[in-house]
DNA sequence: CGCAAAGTTGAGGGATATCAACGAGTGTGG
DNA sequence: CCACACTCGTTGATATCCCTCAACTTTGCG
C-alpha cells in the first residue's frame, strides 16, 4: 500500500508539455494562492525548480541571503538554532508556503530549512526580481502579501503556545494540518505526519513524550487513529472540543 | 522624582525648527534604524505624526487596512483577539518599532494596538507610498526590511515560549527590554514596566501570579529591584544565568 | 473617602517534564 | 538472510513546575 508521497507534481497546473524544471509567473502565483489583478511580470520570466532530498538543508543559518523559495511539493521543517546547538522548530512549510523570508534584512538566513521528505521548491530570486518586474507596485504587493501572511501565521502560533494546554495544542495542530492538506487537495482526515514527535514537540513547546501521550489518548478516545506516522481524524468536532478546553484561555 | 515619561521628543533628530507634526523621510529612516544607500524618496514627502493617549487603540482588529505606523515615543501593546474575547499579547512595540504590518494581505488589521502611555506614531501610508516613491527597488527594500525584522523578532519570541521555563522567560524578557531601552538611549538597568503583570503574563504564556512571583524571587535574590512598575537590574549576568537554566533546552 | 484595578503572597493540586525501560522500524555490514 | 546498531515511538513512575483558587495589600482615581 503506497502512502501519500510527493507525487502530485501534476496538480499545480503544468501546461507546458515538456516541463523543463521551471515555473511560469502564472503558475507561481497559482501555487502561492496570490491574486494580483493586472500583475504584469514579464511572462518570459521563469522560476527554476530545485529538488531537495529528504534530510537535506535548503539553506542553513548564517548562509548568505540569496533567493526565497516557494514549496512546490513535499514538507520542510524550519528551525531556529541557538548558539549551543539547542534548537526550536518554527514551522512545517508545505506546498504553497514560502521559505527564507527572514534574512532579508540581515542579508543572511537566520534559520535553517530541512526537507522532511523528497521535495521541490521554486526559486524566487528576490534581488533580481526587483529590477525586471513589470509595474513596480504590483511586485511590491506580491512580497508584501507573502510577508504579511507569514506574520499572521506566526501570530496564530504564539496564541497557540501562549494560551493552550498540551492536548489542546496537539489537537489544534492536527486540525490546522488537516486544513492545510485539504487546501492542497488532499483529504483533511487522513494524512501523514512527516515530522518526528521530537520536532512536533519542539514546535508545540512540548516534549516528545507528551505529544505521544496526547496522540495515544486521542486514539483511545476514538477521536483519531494513529499508527506511527499514519494518521486519521475520525471526529473533527471532538478535536475542536479539545481545543476549546484550553487551560488558561483568559 | 519624575519617572521616565514620553518626553524624549527631541531625541530623534528634529532639525526642522518649526516642527509641524510631521517627519521627513530622513527622520523616519533614522527612527527605524534602516539605512538605504541612495534611497531617493521625494524629500518633499512628510509623514504626519499622530498622538495616541494612554488606553486608546491605534487601530482595532477587523478595521479596514490603512497605514502602518512607526512608533516615535511611548509604548504600545499588540494584541491578538479570539472570537470569544480571550486574547493574547503579541508584543510591546516601542520607539522605532512598526505597527500594523499584519493585515496587508487580508486588507484589514488582524490585531489591535493599544497605547500603554501617551505616545506618538508616524503614519506611513503604504498604499500611497507605492506610487510616489523614488526608485522602486529602494522602496521595496524599505518595507522588506521592516517585515523581515518583525519576523526575526517573532522567531525569537517563539523560541522563548517554546524552550524556556517561567523564570527564564521573565529574565529573558527583562534583558531584552533593557537592551531595547539601551538602544533608545536610556539606561538598560533602570526603567519602567509600562505593561501590567497580566499583559506580561499573556505575552510570556504565564499567569500574572507566576510573573509576580518570579519578579519577587529575583528581588529577594538581589538580582533586580522591583517596586510596582519601577525596575532596576543589578546583576545582568545573574539574569543571563537564569535564562541559561532553561527547562527543556534540547 | 471609597471603589476598582493592579499587584502580592500562600496553600494545594493538577498538568507536564523528567527519568527509565522497552518495542518497533530502518539501514548496514557480515 | 540475519545480526547489529541506531533512531523513533510508546508507556509507566515519579518529581516538579506552574496554574488555580483565595485572601489580602497597594495603587490610582473620582
Amino acid at each position: 500500500m503506497q502512502l501519500q508521497t510527493a507525487s502530485h507534481a501534476t496538480r499545480t497546473a503544468a501546461p507546458a508539455p515538456c516541463t523543463a524544471a521551471a515555473l511560469s509567473p502564472d503558475e507561481l502565483l497559482d501555487l502561492l494562492k496570490i491574486s494580483l489583478d493586472g500583475l504584469n511580470i514579464d511572462p518570459g520570466t521563469s522560476f527554476t525548480l530545485r529538488r531537495v532530498r529528504q534530510g537535506v538543508a535548503l539553506y542553513r543559518a548564517g548562509d548568505l541571503f540569496g533567493p526565497i523559495y516557494a514549496v512546490r511539493s513535499g514538507t520542510f521543517k524550519s528551525v531556529l538554532l541557538d548558539a549551543e546547538g539547542s534548537y526550536q522548530v518554527l514551522g512545517f512549510p508545505m506546498a504553497g508556503d514560502v521559505l527564507g523570508l527572514d534574512g532579508i534584512e540581515a542579508q543572511h538566513y537566520r534559520t535553517e530549512a530541512l526537507a522532511l521528505e523528497d521535495s521541490e521548491v521554486a526559486i524566487i530570486p528576490l534581488p533580481r526580481l526587483a529590477h525586471l518586474g513589470g509595474k513596480a507596485g504590483d511586485l511590491q504587493h506580491f512580497v508584501y502579501k507573502l510577508l504579511s501572511r507569514q506574520l499572521a501565521r506566526e501570530h496564530m502560533q504564539m496564541w497557540l503556545l501562549g494560551s493552550l494546554g498540551a492536548e489542546s495544542r496537539v489537537a489544534a495542530f492536527l486540525l490546522i494540518l488537516g486544513e492545510r492538506y485539504a487546501h492542497l487537495g488532499y483529504s483533511n482526515t487522513r494524512f501523514n505526519l512527516r515530522m518526528t514527535r521530537l520536532d512536533l514537540g519542539s514546535f508545540l513547546g512540548l516534549t516528545q513524550e507528551t505529544v505521544s501521550r496526547a496522540l495515544s489518548r486521542f486514539d483511545e478516545a476514538g477521536v483519531i487513529q494513529v499508527h506511527n506516522k499514519e494518521l486519521r481524524l475520525f471526529d473533527v468536532d471532538g478535536l475542536q472540543q479539545i481545543v476549546a478546553n484550553a487551560r488558561h484561555a483568559a
